[in-house]
DNA sequence: TTGCGTTCGTTACAGGTTCTAACGCACGGA
DNA sequence: TCCGTGCGTTAGAACCTGTAACGAACGCAA
């Protein structure tokens, strides 16, 4: 037979089926009741077994939460990633990518950038898919701040770029990529948290707006 | 006797001092595990009372939460209502007001503007503070972009403007009034969630930095 | 084909939670 | 002084997470 399926044995195989199975209940219950409410009791009791039978494959709900945080993580940043192979890394690309992407399931980007956790650290696998998305990012505001001038906090981004992870770009683009990150977050985490509704105006129109002013040369 | 006190008869006096008692336990609680681990069980427990005793006072743990909640933006509307009637509304003394009220105690921010939860809507009179809060940023945005041109984005939230509550602000004030919103909620959300740790770089700075981009002239 | 060990799913249980129901007591208004 | 309202109690149902011990099935190897 070919290796195509990646894992051998026939145990293996049924063990990789559950766990995505599992993790399907999950992703199914989150969006209804949200990433607090999840049970694996009731994940049990739907996929026709009794409780602790899931221990088996995960060994608590932190393990299988900081499984879909990584599958999360991982999904946007194949997204992120995929915009940028295609579209040449277009800042305005690249925020419309990740805007497409939240909307697709609110609760997943919650999951990421929502509520933390108070004693909960994500693993380093986790922050190192973090910075693949920054990376991405880092490349694409280089391509547009070639020389700009530096900004106040770009320079002082300049001496503590050790989150940029070695990657030559000038002080502004530090300083762009960042803003582009909490000013896209600013709006999508309203949005997505319904604190837009009733107020009548287009939230995808606030985006562009946004997009526009980060585009722009004035002070990124 | 002076009708101080406002509550009269002895009952309604201790019941009120029962009621802020828990949610003093509560907060306190929430600063330690969140809001997620809230237990009345341990509330009642602490305060040597026996578990169900507290379903005299709250009908349960989303009314002690709605309560929490409601007093939140109680407190952020009462600072920023102080701030801007000292500093006589400048955008920049309301903007650090906000910041120095979240650091005061994060989780009573996310509290108000972190994960929804799935099911919950907030009563009435919570969303009147809201927009207690946002008639003052609008005043003062007003002061700023007096005569102002219009942005696209501002032109188009001129048009739906019932959210502003009747309030005659420009459209550029508009606009502006979001984006401080937005953005300062996108920096100071990733900070206190600790998205920012282990970067290296000063979000005291970062978020100077973005209340000069938003009182600056350019795109507002 | 016949073992045999690993892994799986089960039930039983401990300890936690929210919340309802029924009971007794004690406080306060009349 | 009396009596009703409100308070705190215990008991219990229905959940939840997570552990322990048991039996059965599955797959690899001889």
């Amino acid at each position: 037979m070919t290796q195509d399926d990646g894992t051998k044995t026939p145990r293996e195989r049924y063990r990789a089926q559950v766990r995505t199975e599992i993790k399907e209940r999950a992703w199914e219950q989150i969006a209804t009741a949200g990433a607090s409410a999840l049970s694996l009791n009731a994940i049990a009791k739907q996929m026709g077994m009794s409780g602790p039978a899931l221990y088996r494959y995960y060994s608590g709900r932190d393990d299988l939460i900081t499984e879909l945080v990584r599958d999360a993580y991982r999904s946007l940043a194949d997204a992120i990633a995929a915009t940028a192979a295609k579209d040449g890394a277009e800042v305005q690309a690249l925020a419309h990518a990740l805007r497409d992407w939240a909307l697709r399931d609110p609760h997943r980007y919650f999951l990421i950038y929502g509520t933390p956790v108070p004693g909960y650290h994500a693993p380093d696998d986790i922050t190192a898919i973090s910075s693949e998305i920054m990376a991405i990012l880092l490349e694409a505001c280089a391509k547009v701040d070639g020389d700009a001038p530096a900004t106040a906090f770009g320079t002082h981004l300049e001496e503590h770029r050790d989150w940029a992870n070695g990657h030559p770009a000038p002080p502004a683009a530090l300083h762009r990529a960042m803003t582009f990150w909490t000013r896209l977050h600013g709006v999508l985490s309203l949005e997505l948290a319904g604190h837009f509704t009733g107020m009548g105006f287009d939230p995808a129109r606030f985006f562009a707006a946004e997009v526009d002013a980060l585009t722009g040369p004035c002070p990124a």
